[in-house]
DNA sequence: ACAAAGTCATAACATTGTTATCACACCGTC
DNA sequence: GACGGTGTGATAACAATGTTATGACTTTGT
């Protein structure tokens, strides 16, 4: 992260990973969870896993390489954890489900959606492949939109654009939950709920 | 001199600063506007006022001291924003007015905004009162709200989570476009817009 | 069997936030 | 005017960070 030269690219993503590869990576989900974003220093995770610092170098390029595959791997979990709805035959139900399991898993990994969404890693910019992964995560609301669009509950649109303005709705409440902002007062979840029904309402 | 017992106890954000306080804190505003967050160092910050890193400790306690203060800077510098849109007899028409600003304000102030909305400074957190000062930005929000429900435009409710509503929409657009999540064919202008009929309609 | 190449732990280096040191200016008193 | 106390602030030191260099050990090819 010295040079800042040009963009420096991290091995592929989906490279094999050996043992020692999967224990650094453990180790430092491990320690994001247990910790936050502070904790995650080079050292500590080799350390955590049990091998030297210089094995974080060779198999990830650097600290940003394995802040990469969390990111990804964050991603890819947010993908799992909405399409394990159960569909039922309420499109409109069905959304509501995926913008739970959304939330929820906010809940669940707070600072690794925090990894995901937030600058929190100083100088960490995803490739353009996590990018990529991460957007497409978007495909997946967008085909329960179209299914509702197709269905006549939702007006029609681009699936893709109303896609991420519902992400976008979801991902606000979560994040300004998260930070605190605003009023103590405020009920977060209750406006989460809220803004599920705007949406529905509101693209009806 | 400051109590060693509690931590994270930096100066009140109202104090009168003296001219190397104004000095150091323009110089933090420049770097960070300038170079993003990762230029914000207490060595460059005081470099750049022309005063010795001292200066921060004295004047605020650390490096967080400097970016409380560009954080409260930064939530007044956006009510300021919010606010100075003329009213008009149109309760919607103000309302959209009062979301262009805010994304205006975003645009021209990204970094400043990362500070206020991503936890970009590691280990940074607003204190208290900042956060107070943060979440009273909300209010401007709630007046219009509760004159466009007077007024007969928007559906009765709590002003303050309708306002909390509508804030984390405009924020979680502007979030996810300021991060560059999703695929890039995204038009997001075209969301932001699309964003503010679905809460006037949603909330209708 | 031996040399070349790779691997990895240790140590070194630059930079960060923070704290300690210490010289010098200022101020009240004699 | 001289002197001791006070405090301000610049310099240097310290711990921790990401990263790179070094050097010993292992593996491999012939």
């Amino acid at each position: 992260m010295t040079s800042a030269t040009s963009r420096p690219h991290y091995p592929a993503p989906m490279v094999q990973l050996d043992s020692v590869g999967s224990l650094l990576l453990d180790a430092a989900s491990d320690l994001l969870a247990a910790e936050g974003p502070g904790a995650l220093t080079v050292r500590r995770i080799a350390g955590a896993a049990g091998v030297s610092t210089m094995n974080v170098y060779s198999r990830f390029g650097g600290k940003d390489g394995v802040v990469e595959h969390l990111f990804i791997e964050g991603f890819q979990r947010l993908g799992e954890g909405m399409s394990s709805v159960v569909l039922t035959d309420d499109p409109i139900a069905d959304l509501a489900s995926c913008g739970m399991a959304y939330r929820q898993f906010a809940i669940d990994h707070p600072t690794l959606y925090s990894v995901m969404f937030d600058r929190v890693v100083p100088d960490f910019q995803p490739t353009i492949d996590a990018q990529l992964i991460a957007g497409s995560t978007l495909d997946l609301l967008a085909q329960r939109l179209e299914r509702a669009m197709t269905a006549g509950v939702l007006r029609q649109g681009d699936p893709l654009h109303t896609a991420a303005l519902v992400w976008a709705t979801c991902h606000g409440v979560v994040s300004l939950e998260q930070k605190s902002v605003g009023p103590m007062a405020i009920n977060w979840p209750e406006v989460y709920e809220q803004a599920m029904r705007m949406i529905v309402t509101g693209l009806a």
